[in-house]
DNA sequence: TATGAATGAGTCTTCATTCAT
DNA sequence: AATGAATGAAGACTCATTCAT
C-alpha cells in the first residue's frame, strides 16, 4: 500500500486534499476515459497547476489506483461482511448484493471507472487488483458452496453460479444512475429474487 | 457509409485482406485495448507498413467500427432469429442466449472489442451502434413480455429482467475462452436454467 | 477569440516570447513558405521543443493568424488615418503609400506571409482577414471617391482604380528590401507621383 | 528542357494527354493550392490511377513547372512581339499589357498558380523561371528606356516604372475574371491610361 | 505548496513516389 | 498504358512528466 506509507508522511492537510483530487478525478474519467482525459483536464476540475496535482497524485496511474482502491475497500469489507455472517445462504447472497450496488450508488463514477478502465492499470498494480477482485469472488462463491452444502441451494456448478450473479449485479454500472427511476436497493431486491427464484413461473428442477 | 462505398469499390483481394487486418486487429486491441493501441503495434502486428495499413483501413476508428460490425451483424441476426420465431418464451430465450454465447466463442476478441471499446467510438458511429444495442435489448426484452403475457413468466419488471440476463450473459465475455472448462453452448444452457428456475431449491413464489 | 483569452491569461513573459516566436517564425515561412515550413524547421529556429512551442502558438495556423495580425494592425492604422484626414485626395493617398511601404519596410516578412500565405487561413481565420482587407480597399477606394467628387481627379472607375494602385504598391513586396538602393519612403513617393501624374510626358485627358 | 525531350520520345497520344492533365491539374492546384493538393486528389480529377498519372507527368513538381511553361511560353511571345514592335513606346506599352491580361484571361487558373506557386519550385527549375521572369521584366523596362530617350515619357527611373507597371498588372490575377463585369482588354486599356495619364486632372511635373 | 515552461517520445494520419503485375 | 498495393519519411499535434523558481 504505497500510498498510505506516503499519506503518513505528509500532512492531513495534504491527505484530505489528495482525497478531493481523486473524487473529483473519478468524475472526470467516468465521463472522457481514463486515455481520453488528459493531465491538463484533470488541473483544470482541480483547479491546480501541472506541478502541484503531481504533489498531491505521484502519478496519473497512481491516482487511478487511488480510485480503484476507494471502491475496492469498500468492496471487500462487504465481502467480510458476508463471510463472517451465519446467516442463511440466501440471505447472505441478498445482502452482499444489495452492498454492491449500495457502493454503486454512493460511487457510481469511482466504480464506472473501476470496472472499465482496469486494463489501464500495469504491472504490479494490475496485479493487486486481480488479486483482490478473485478474493471478492472467492467470497461469493463460497455462499453459493455453503447454499448447497446446507440445502438451501440446487446442486449447481459454484463457480459457474457465481460468474452469472456476478455479472447480473456487476452490469448494472452501466445503466444504474443515483437519480433513476429505481434505487439501488430495490434493483438489488430484484435482482436477489431472480436469481434465486428464477423467471418461470414453477421452477421445473431437474 | 464512405467505407461501404469504398469497400464495392475495392476488389476482392482488398477485401479478404481487408478482413483479415479487422480479424488481426481485433486480437491486439483485446489485448492492449483501444487506446493503449498504437497505428505501429497494428501495423506490426499486421505485418504491413503505415501507409499500407492506413490503405486498408481508413482510420484507425474505422477499424473499430468494423470489428464492431463483424459483431453486430451477428447478434442482429440472432435476434431476428427469436423475433420471427413461435416456439415458447423460455425456449427462446435459451435460444438466444445460446446464440449470444456462440458469437462469443467464436469472436472473443471481437466480443471483448465490441463490449469493453465502445465507448471510443464517436459521433455517428456511436450513434449508430447505440441504437443497434437498444435494437437487440427490445428484442430480448419483448420475448420477456411475450413470456409473462402467456403465463410462462412471473410478473417482473420486463425491462429490468432484461438488464439482469444481459448482465448474466453479456459479462461472460471477461471469462469465457473457447479452450475453457466448459463449451459455450454448455454455460448458455446452465445460465438459461439458473434464469429461468433460480439458484433456490424451490422458487417462492409471491 | 480563444487566442485573446489564452493571451490575456498567461504573464508578460509568456507574451514576450510569444512575439518574438511570431516574429522569427515570419523569417522562416517567408523564406520557405507556409506549408513548406514544419513544425520542426519551425522548433529549429526558435530553438524550442515540439511541446514548447505549442505552449506559445496553440496551433500552426494560430502562428499564421498572428504574423497576420501584425501587419493587418498596422495596415488598418494607416486606413484610420487616412479616413480621418481632411487633406486633399492626392496628399491622402500619397500617406497611405507611404504608409504601406513603411510597413512593408519594417516588417518584410510578416508582410511577405500576409501578402502570399492568405489562402493558407482556413474557416473563420479566412473570414476576419478577407473582412479587413476590404475594409482597408474601401478606405482607398474612397480616398479616390473624394478626390473625383473634389475634381482632384479624373472621372475614372473608383474601384479599377484602387486596384491599380493597390497591386502597383502591394507587388513591391516581391522585391522590395530594407536594404534596397531606395527607401520605402523614397518608391512611395516616386510611385504616388507616377500614380497620380502618368508615365508621358503631358497627359492626355478625356 | 527535358519535358519536349521526353515529349519526343513518346507518342502524340501521350503528349496530348499530357496536355490535357496540366490543364485539368493547373485547375485543381488553383483552387487547393499546390501543397495542398494531391496526388491522390490530381488522379480523381484526371480520372487516372496514380501509375498511369505518373506515366504522364514525370513528378508533382515536373506537372507545376509544365503549368509555368504554358503561362511562360505565351508571356515570352508576348515580350518578343514588344521588342521587335517599332510602334511609340506608349502603344507598345500597352500592347503588352493587353498581352499580359489576355494570357490571364484565357488561362486563369495557369496564372494563378504561376504568380502564386513558383516558391514550390526548387533547384534548377526555380532557377530558369526566375530567369524567363526577369528576361521579360527587362523587355518591359527597355520599352521604358525607349520612350524616355524618344522623349515620350518623363525622365524617370525605368527600373521602378516597369516594377509599378508590373505590379499594376501582375496584381489582377487575384480579381480578374474571364466572366467579370470588364472584360481583360477593357481593364487593359484603362490600366494602360491610368499608367499613362496619371490619375489627377492636370499632371504637375516636376 | 504551487507555478508553468520545457521535454521529447508519442499520437494518428498523409505524403509523393515506386513497382510488380 | 494502366493498376493499386506498398513504402517510410514526414505531417501537425498531444502526452505524461520533470524541474527551476
Amino acid at each position: 500500500m504505497p500510498e498510505t506509507a506516503t499519506a503518513t508522511r505528509r500532512g492531513a492537510n495534504w491527505e484530505a486534499r489528495r482525497e478531493a483530487i481523486i473524487d473529483t478525478s473519478a468524475r472526470v474519467f467516468a465521463h472522457g476515459g481514463y486515455h481520453g482525459t488528459g493531465i491538463a483536464e484533470l488541473c483544470e476540475a482541480n483547479d491546480l497547476g501541472k506541478g502541484a496535482l503531481y504533489h498531491y497524485i505521484g502519478s496519473k496511474e497512481e491516482l487511478l489506483e487511488a480510485i480503484h482502491d476507494r471502491v475496492m475497500d469498500e468492496v471487500l469489507k462487504a465481502a467480510d461482511r458476508v463471510a463472517e455472517s451465519t446467516a442463511p445462504a440466501a440471505e447472505r447472497l441478498t445482502a452482499i448484493g444489495t452492498d454492491l450496488l449500495s457502493i454503486m450508488e454512493r460511487y457510481p463514477d469511482h466504480v464506472w471507472v473501476f470496472l472499465h478502465e482496469f486494463p489501464a492499470l500495469t504491472g504490479a498494480r494490475a496485479k493487486k487488483f486481480r488479486q483482490r477482485r478473485r478474493s471478492f469472488e472467492s467470497a461469493v462463491e463460497q455462499v453459493i458452496v455453503d447454499g448447497i452444502a446446507s440445502g438451501e441451494f440446487r446442486d449447481v456448478d459454484p463457480r459457474l453460479a457465481m460468474l452469472g450473479w456476478y455479472g447480473m449485479f456487476n452490469y448494472t454500472y452501466l445503466w444504474l444512475r443515483p437519480d433513476g427511476k429505481l434505487a439501488a436497493h430495490e434493483v438489488a431486491e430484484r435482482f436477489a429474487d431472480l436469481f434465486l427464484n428464477g423467471l418461470s413461473i414453477h421452477g421445473i428442477h431437474a
